[in-house]
DNA sequence: TTGTACGCGTTATCAC
DNA sequence: GTGATAACGCGTACAA
């Protein structure tokens, strides 16, 4: 276990000099394949493994990079996240995660130590309030989900891409009224566009928008549904999967089952209570193997600035 | 932004040796307080932050601890990692977050890595398959959460608690028939010690035991509820609000509304969608905590191979 | 109390 | 192709 061999080690073990076994360690040339061999043997038989600290020392790369969630418990942060951890293992880099739990104090820390650790790059989720200029400085390591930000690369979410699939979907059905539930909370820019496209939609079909505002939490959803609810409503679409339970949980008790209930988020709880609801998978992990791959090019090279959106496609029916 | 300076430009900024700032910074005593004052305000003014990849080559300590989950989509898991992260950095150390998937060779990959950062420490979160012969030499530096490990330390829910809390509630409140869905799957240990409380807590009271094993999943609670719901049955205990949601649905498509259902997790969402439902909140926060604690404790001096078990209790009652 | 010199493990630059 | 040697930024005996 412990690793307290050095390439010195290394070196005498296998009768040469530190800096031939630096040379087999990086895969660089100008080394004789039976010296290569027998220093790779002995690396082999000993489990050497050098240190990340002094390398990072010396070359300036720790081989870090930071994923700064607002909250760990999103699911769709969450999944963004988990397909993020093993594309940077596998570029060798170790991911640290931290939350901002939405405070822009909490952002301003983070960096402070990812600065002292001389982080290589960080993937940020932006969140309402989080001014770019907090993030004075980091254009080139970072990544920002979720919101766009001027001078940085971003990975966003297809909002009303993913509203007008269903809007599309409804309205193809024969939906003529359909309530829309929103929210101007947590990412204000995400709330906005959703809502908007929902408008934009109503007023090209010349149809009756039937909206209304909350916070983003199946509590919210539940509250207000009531107020979503004409006499004449065939369809609900929600801003958000957790939004659509609380609104589904008020449909079950008032048996409005004949109301079509929509969602964003692909939730697979939902799913399975509610499985006549549609819903958009919004591509959470697409977003994070994009915010990998982006901020991995600009750490190897290369252009910041660059803007992505992935793209949304309706969930599955359920059999 | 870019932290250029080194401990030496402190020095000759204010004029002194670069020993004196290095004591300043980890606040040694053998400084003057003038001289103390000129090198902080120098630091401060440069807004200087030491290198952690020389300090951790240097002292050995990269104040680097790996958290290794299971499943980060874990509301469990998830929850304890979240109490981790803020005290983990209240201590200056830096979570690197892992994914081991149930996979043993993860785990194996995982350590390798951590071994090659000389991390400090690892909380790991354990599960059925995970051999201790894999974790050789980890054992000072290692909490395990949700197993026991011969010579680890650990922090585990109170399985058997758990179960009894409820069984307790239902048989007080009059409830004789009450049937059981368990688990054998994910963590051998929980889902037998769960189950093994309610077949002792039958005996004892000359009830008769109905109970089915399944796996740990709503889908599975759904497709094996009708098994365990004899005519007189009167409650039903699940061995997690996963499975509980899958019961849920079954007694609501079948209008058992009469059945008292029970769930271990205090998952929020059902407490949501069944307010009736009866749950165990286990301490996924608390296990955080403690599993920080021991390990800080282990770290800086201190004797391993301590067991914690987080106190579990019902879940308040809903409105 | 303060400054100097050296070492930590690695990589880069030279000679050979 | 290979091996000494000097950095990198910091901590720390030891000398002043």
């Amino acid at each position: 276990m412990q690793n307290r061999l050095t390439i010195k080690d290394i070196a005498r073990l296998s009768g040469v000099g530190k800096s031939t076994v630096s040379r087999v360690l990086n895969n660089e040339g100008h080394v004789s394949p039976q010296t290569r061999e027998r220093v790779l043997a002995v690396i082999e038989q000993q489990s050497f493994l050098p240190s990340k600290s002094a390398r990072a020392m010396r070359g300036q790369s720790d081989k870090v990079v930071a994923i700064i969630v607002s909250r760990l418990d999103s699911p769709s942060e969450n999944q963004a996240v988990r397909t993020m951890l093993p594309l940077l293992y596998e570029q060798g880099y170790d991911p640290i995660v931290m939350e901002s739990k939405f405070s822009v104090q909490r952002v301003q820390e983070h960096l402070q130590v990812l600065q002292q650790r001389a982080a290589d790059g960080v993937i940020l989720f932006g969140f309402t309030g989080l001014d770019e200029q907090i993030l004075e400085g980091w254009q080139e390591k970072t990544v920002i989900v979720a919101r766009q930000y001027q001078g940085f690369s971003s990975v966003c979410y297809d909002d009303s891409g993913a509203v007008n699939l269903l809007l599309n979907q409804l309205y193809q059905q024969g939906h003529r009224h359909i309530s829309y539930m929103g929210t101007h909370e947590a990412d204000t820019t995400t709330g906005a566009l959703r809502t908007q496209a929902y408008q934009a939609f109503c007023e090209h079909k010349q149809l009756e928008p039937v909206l209304i505002l909350g916070e983003l939490t199946y509590h919210s959803g539940y509250e207000l549904a009531e107020g979503i609810l004409r006499p004449d409503t065939t369809a609900v679409i929600c801003a958000s999967d957790s939004i659509a339970l609380g609104v589904a949980k008020y449909l079950q008790q008032q048996h409005k089952s004949d109301i079509t209930l929509c969602g964003i988020g692909n939730n697979l709880l939902m799913r399975f209570l509610f499985p006549q609801a549609l819903t958009v998978e919004l591509g959470y992990g697409r977003a994070g193997t994009e915010a990998v791959r982006l901020l991995m090019s600009q750490l190897h090279s290369a252009p910041s600035g660059q803007h992505i959106i992935v793209p949304c496609q309706l969930a599955d029916p359920l059999p």
